[in-house]
DNA sequence: CTGTTAGCGCTTTCAA
DNA sequence: TTGAAAGCGCTAACAG
């Protein structure tokens, strides 16, 4: 079953069906109307390979994230795919898993499929991968990593305002000992976020904090709080590099006895939708997956529809308080609620 | 840039390089060297379309599933990635979101791109969409719904098993008053578990427990869990449609001042990987998505590959248990840790 | 073992 | 407004 057929049936020649699947105004209603039936009664749904190789336009849009099973990215996918469909487009999702070959697996894939433009949605990209996209004049869009230039976009993610932002208030809770868990060192994102916390730290005066180096996964979270809690001096108040981190901690805390945030408060980061259903509600840095994805995709977009040079974005995050923050221990009468 | 070009530079006809990049065995090792070193030097990338088109195959396997923000299906997702990749070929996820016009919309992207086979992990699926797969003889494999059947496969969950295991943990603790909260119960993969938690209670000669609907998620689970409280007959345990429902429940309860697991013990279903970090570890009935991607896939590409009929398989979900549950109250003493 | 060539299903000039 | 026909990049049968 192909255009042919519904061509035949119509009595058209091809030429017209794909007019008419295309949109065209140059088509009389009539014809319009004839092929619509055609194709209603063929149930014929075009090869959009052959659309995409006959029109050098694949309407793929590519999304490279580092893995599905961190809740910070369904969100992202759902959004980015959600504007996709908006703008009549497709997306190509592919995981990296934080494995170089795989990463490798993954430009092949977008090369292949000759997406019309990617979103890398994580940090660990190696240069030559970006080359290739270049050479081939793909739109790239980066998540706070490079640099816009020609059909390179940038989203900068404002770690210093969201980290601040959390700081700022549990030092208004009175708390002097604060901690940080990381994500992995390895990792570029958890680095910038980690880097943002020290400066910010510096900034204000405070000390180096205690650190810890975690996975961005509960476990991770978990192990780092345990080892803070055997340290000398206990934190009383620990910042997370990403909210699966900080419910990892929570549970570590738990098992010790103390209690959150009496004993100790807890800050994560992401703010995804589990956080505001721990116990107790997780007070967080939010970062907008929407805004990103919808940023993301227009960038991109616009650089494949309009020539649109890459731009830089910014994306600013917003402290979220819950109940997993209160005044340090011995500050003051604790209000939180249970 | 295309295959021509790299003909040219290695001095063979487009064919043998064909023939060089589908790995066949009729190519002299010194030919395919050479064409090796065309493809390196011009980094081609061969075009996934023109492929598809040329040979009718796609190597394209469609996933289609109700909600990527939902933790069950990521981590089906990157199983179902995982093992496609393995095989050599590639997936393409959709998303229904419990919406029908989505809906439309998954089964078009899926015929449009000429999918080898569709893994339908969702259970909201109209006949007549299928009936499109089985006219264009794509293979197809569902979760628990439809029946197998040339080039249907369908893999069956035992619910009643897995719910029969929950509740005998839960009789075993001497529990008598047992409530569920269910999902939508516009979902068919709701009702069924409904059902297996109804038919498994009379079956055991237990009196028709209390019932609330939730929504398969936290917030759902949360305000079924606060009507549950506030009825007349207050439950000492609370099986759960999934796990997102048990940790809106725990969380309703602690707002309430009561103690999991000694005041109330809540059971949940699935396993998602943060049910081992809430507080308490929830104690769940594990369904492993690993088995049901490798099933799935295998379903498919055996149906495609050795024209194999579709066949049925069964997935045995087994009981987690962790620390939100314990004795009934006033039965023994109770030994559990918080 | 290698090359020639006719498609695959659709889009898109160019004419009519 | 419509149609004829030449590709798009690759595969696969057929020759050699």
């Amino acid at each position: 079953m192909n255009i042919r057929e519904v061509a035949r049936l119509a009595k058209v020649s091809t030429a017209t069906v794909s007019r008419t699947i295309n949109g065209s105004d140059k088509v009389t209603p009539e014809t319009k109307e004839r092929v619509q039936r055609a194709i209603e009664e063929l149930k014929f749904y075009p090869n959009t390979w052959a659309r995409a190789l006959g029109s050098g336009r694949s309407s793929l849009y590519g999304l490279i994230i580092s893995d599905i099973t961190n809740p910070f990215f369904p969100e992202l996918v759902k959004s980015f795919e959600d504007i996709a469909v908006q703008y009549g487009q497709e997306v190509l999702v592919a995981n990296t898993n934080y494995d170089s070959e795989r990463m490798e697996l993954c430009v092949s894939r977008m090369l292949q499929r000759k997406v019309d433009g990617v979103a890398i949605m994580t940090s660990e990209m190696d240069e030559r991968w970006i080359r290739e996209f270049n050479t081939r004049e793909i739109p790239l869009v980066f998540l706070d990593t490079g640099t816009a230039h020609d059909l390179t976009s940038n989203i900068s993610v404002d770690y210093a305002a969201g980290v601040g932002a959390a700081v700022e208030h549990i030092v208004g809770l009175g708390h002097t000992e604060i901690a940080f868990i990381s994500g992995p060192m390895m990792l570029r994102s958890a680095r910038v976020r980690r880097e943002a916390f020290v400066g910010c730290l510096k900034s204000r005066g405070i000390g180096a904090g205690l650190m810890e180096e975690g996975n961005h996964q509960a476990s991770g979270g978990h192990e780092a709080m345990a080892r803070l809690l055997s340290g000398e001096t206990r934190p009383t108040a620990v910042l997370a590099s990403n909210d699966m981190t900080a419910i990892g901690a929570l549970g570590a805390i738990h098992e010790r006895g103390l209690r959150v945030p009496e004993d100790i408060s807890i800050v994560g980061f992401d703010d995804i939708q589990i956080s505001a259903f721990t116990q107790p509600a997780l007070t967080t840095v939010g970062l907008s997956r929407d805004e990103i994805a919808r940023v993301a995709f227009r960038a991109l977009y616009s650089s494949r529809q309009d020539g649109a040079r890459g731009g830089e974005y910014a994306v600013q995050p917003a402290l979220v308080v819950r109940r997993s923050t209160g005044p340090a221990p011995g500050k003051g009468e604790f209000s939180g609620r249970r």
